[in-house]
DNA sequence: AATAATGTGAGAATCGATTATCATTTCTCC
DNA sequence: GGAGAAATGATAATCGATTCTCACATTATT
């Protein structure tokens, strides 16, 4: 007899946006599944997308856009923040602090309601790899 | 004989590069195509693409992401600047001029090898359209 | 002009990301 | 325990962007 060792509800869900909170930045549907996949935790890909949906739907989730390389999602209730995005792993990183002096970028005539900062380089890891992380 | 010049290779594809090159900010293949359409001038789709793939291949142009709405294309002789992305309109603009301190907010481990900045709000001419432009 | 090489346009094919479907399983509430 | 609601996972369908295909047009070379 199989007992439910997981919480309460066996709620996919909740394992997905936990993994979601304990990133390092900001993640992908797909990355996401993968760490889980990876960690031993059995979901599918549809459920990843249904959390992740339902996160941005109650407000608990944003999505980014970092580069292009698809959208990502990460807990709303993070300090405004940027990323540094590595061009080896493409695993995007949360930076702490931020920039002055993008008022005087502005152009003429044009309103300004937020900005997006991305840094790009290597990180830690696969600066060490040498050949990737 | 009508030795035109040497750009009389292929015209259309010519006509593509001219276009992009005049624009006010990078541009996707199918905003180009819709320009040059909208202009009067017929060309292919696939022709847009064709022209600019070559022209990153020959480092002429150069592919930027501006938050993840696809790829967009610039000349590549601009000198470093940044973009001001219109959340009415979509449309990407150029900005002149960057901002300080980013160094500061690398990672300890991390190495830099590049940053963008985005500027999102509202342009010009949707600002007083109302409605978008 | 003849021939070869390259460019072009239209639409089909592909590709990756996301969403929809549906048969099952799991909960919730009585 | 049982009925109905909600969640789940596998996979099909969809969607937009990009690439491919191919018949035809244009240009270059003789």
């Amino acid at each position: 007899m199989q007992r439910t060792n997981q919480q309460k509800r066996a709620n996919q869900q909740l394992t997905v946006l936990r993994a979601l909170g304990e990133a390092d930045g900001p993640l992908s549907a797909r990355e996401l599944w993968s760490r889980l996949i990876g960690s031993g935790k059995s979901v599918g890909l549809a459920t990843v997308y249904r959390a992740l949906q339902r996160g941005v739907e109650d407000g608990t989730l944003e999505a980014v856009e970092v580069l292009g390389r698809g959208v990502r999602y990460e807990p709303k209730d993070r300090e405004h923040h940027h990323h540094f995005l590595c061009s080896t792993c493409d695993h995007a990183f949360d930076l702490f602090g931020c920039v002055e002096g993008l008022d005087s970028l502005v152009p003429d005539g044009f309103q300004m309601t937020g900005h997006e900062v991305v840094l790009i380089g290597t990180c830690d890891a696969c600066g060490n790899a040498e050949g990737g992380c």
